[in-house]
DNA sequence: TGCCAGGCCGGGT
DNA sequence: ACCCGGCATGGC
């Protein structure tokens, strides 16, 4: 009989996992044919919608335009006709064409070549091109590269926040660094939670609604009583 | 109808 | 080091 037992507790990173996985089950990430394709994908769905992230593709590979050379020669304004139901879809057509550009260039479009280099410099090296932030950098070192890397975004936070982790006003590496300390460190790990904040998040924590209802993790407050 | 979505940038304090 | 406005489409 623990000291605690009875008290309210905050839940630590893994019970909050488990309780996820067993509320949602596996979620398959990342949807995509190729790593290619999931490193646009982490570009278009910036501040949008997945649902208009897959038309967006969808057009770019009826236009046989999902690749570093035909997304680099086309001209901006055929990719933005593409793109445009990923929303922002001139700032984002110009990011896919830097990026494609400098994939071409200082890694001759070989995404094995890309992912051969050390995370951490390719991390610097993709956070040094416009329009390419730390989450979409860790979702392309996550997800197209498979290396262990721990992806925050605002969902990740806005959980967190409510389950009392954190308070949520920390920056990006504080709270990246916050879970890699108490994960073991594994890819297929850091790729389910993240897909699991995602889709608990979009379902039922939502900015207007604080108190999240329906969430099959309890109202907020929350009060997880499991320790993993 | 208004609010939100798997952010990021540039300018201002 | 923060804080803010701008970017844009489609769903509910």
């Amino acid at each position: 009989m623990r000291a605690w037992r009875g008290r309210r507790q905050r839940p630590s990173l893994r019970s909050l996992y488990h309780h996820l996985v067993r509320a949602l089950g596996p979620q398959h990430w990342w949807p995509a044919k190729s790593p290619f394709e999931v490193m646009v994908g982490a570009i278009l769905t910036q501040n949008t919608a997945w649902v208009n992230v897959e038309r967006a593709i969808a057009q770019l590979e009826a236009a046989h335009a999902l690749s570093a050379r035909t997304l680099a020669r086309r001209p901006s304004t055929a990719i933005q006709r593409l793109i445009r139901p990923s929303g922002y879809f001139r700032q984002k057509a110009a990011v896919l064409q830097g990026f494609s550009r400098w994939h071409l260039k200082r890694y001759q479009g070989s995404t094995r070549a890309m992912f051969r280099t050390p995370a951490r410099r390719l991390r610097q090296e993709l956070l040094g091109l416009k329009g390419i932030g730390p989450e979409t950098a860790d979702s392309i070192l996550l997800y197209a590269g498979r290396r262990p890397t721990f992806v925050i975004d605002a969902y990740t936070r806005r959980i967190f926040q409510r389950h009392h982790l954190i308070s949520g006003r920390e920056p990006y590496d504080e709270t990246q660094r916050f879970c890699l300390d108490r994960l073991p460190r594994r890819v297929q790990l850091y790729n389910e939670f993240h897909a699991l904040l995602v889709a608990v998040g979009k379902r039922y924590c939502h900015r207007t609604d604080p108190d999240c209802a329906s969430c099959p993790l309890g109202k907020f407050p929350h009060h997880i009583e499991v320790h993993a």
